[in-house]
DNA sequence: TTAACACATGAACAGATATGCAGATCTTAT
DNA sequence: ATAAGATCTGCATATCTGTTCATGTGTTAA
């Protein structure tokens, strides 16, 4: 199920390849802007033109699309030309999941350290 | 579900909050480095003191402390004192859930725009 | 054709981030 | 007590990132 992600405990545990490590940082990147998060949220509601949401998230045009281009590479929005205008949409509802599980981690709380007797 | 981020239409859609989406950000930032998930993809396979994941992850002592510091912020880590040792672990394993989805759709297709006649 | 509009793109700047080094803290061993 | 070991922290720096401004491309309207 993990891939190149296993759970079975080895000799020497290897964990992810320094590429696939890779693959994944770039994606969580995108998400890792509120900005993109508000683009992301406004097109989980409704299909917009990039003109209407720079308004709708306060932002200069060129800025929005500069980040759409950022989503578009990541496949997270797609898009149809309507004569002059653009309009982009979310693309992969999976970023949904995304959102309700890592909500819920940042509802969790938080624990401290355990001291224990011995070394190791 | 998705609290903050509903799905249904309105007159000026809102999307996440600018609060919302920043912690949101924040967290996926986290997740933004590829160090960070091979330490995480490692931990996640074993527990193990800093000294040792260093070597695992080919990486300065001091940097893994540094980098740990922001996975014990973000709580995706928990640790544990062995005399003067720190043994870290994977504390919350939503995190397998987030591989997985991701990794998921980072195999997904590439499509193009599509061109329609009349304007908006 | 010319002008206005919508969007994309490139360069430049400011702010953020990861890493390495040096030093500090705390623990164990001699 | 002294030394050595493991980890953490503050600082400096090189690199990356997001925004802005200016410009370019393509489309509609006059």
């Amino acid at each position: 199920m993990f891939g190149e992600f296993p759970m079975a405990e080895e000799s020497t545990p290897q964990g992810l390849s320094v590429e696939k490590a890779q693959r994944m940082a770039e994606f969580f990147s995108v998400l890792g802007d509120p900005n993109r998060w508000r683009i992301l949220s406004i097109l989980a509601i409704q299909e917009m033109r990039v003109r209407d949401l720079a308004a709708a998230v306060d932002m200069n045009e060129s800025a929005v699309s500069h980040q759409l281009r950022v989503l578009r590479n990541s496949r997270l929005v797609s898009y149809r030309k309507h004569g002059r205008n653009v309009v982009y949409c979310l693309k992969d509802h999976h970023i949904l999941n995304l959102y309700r599980d890592v909500s819920e981690h940042l509802d969790e709380p938080l624990d401290e350290p355990v001291e224990e007797e011995s070394a190791i």
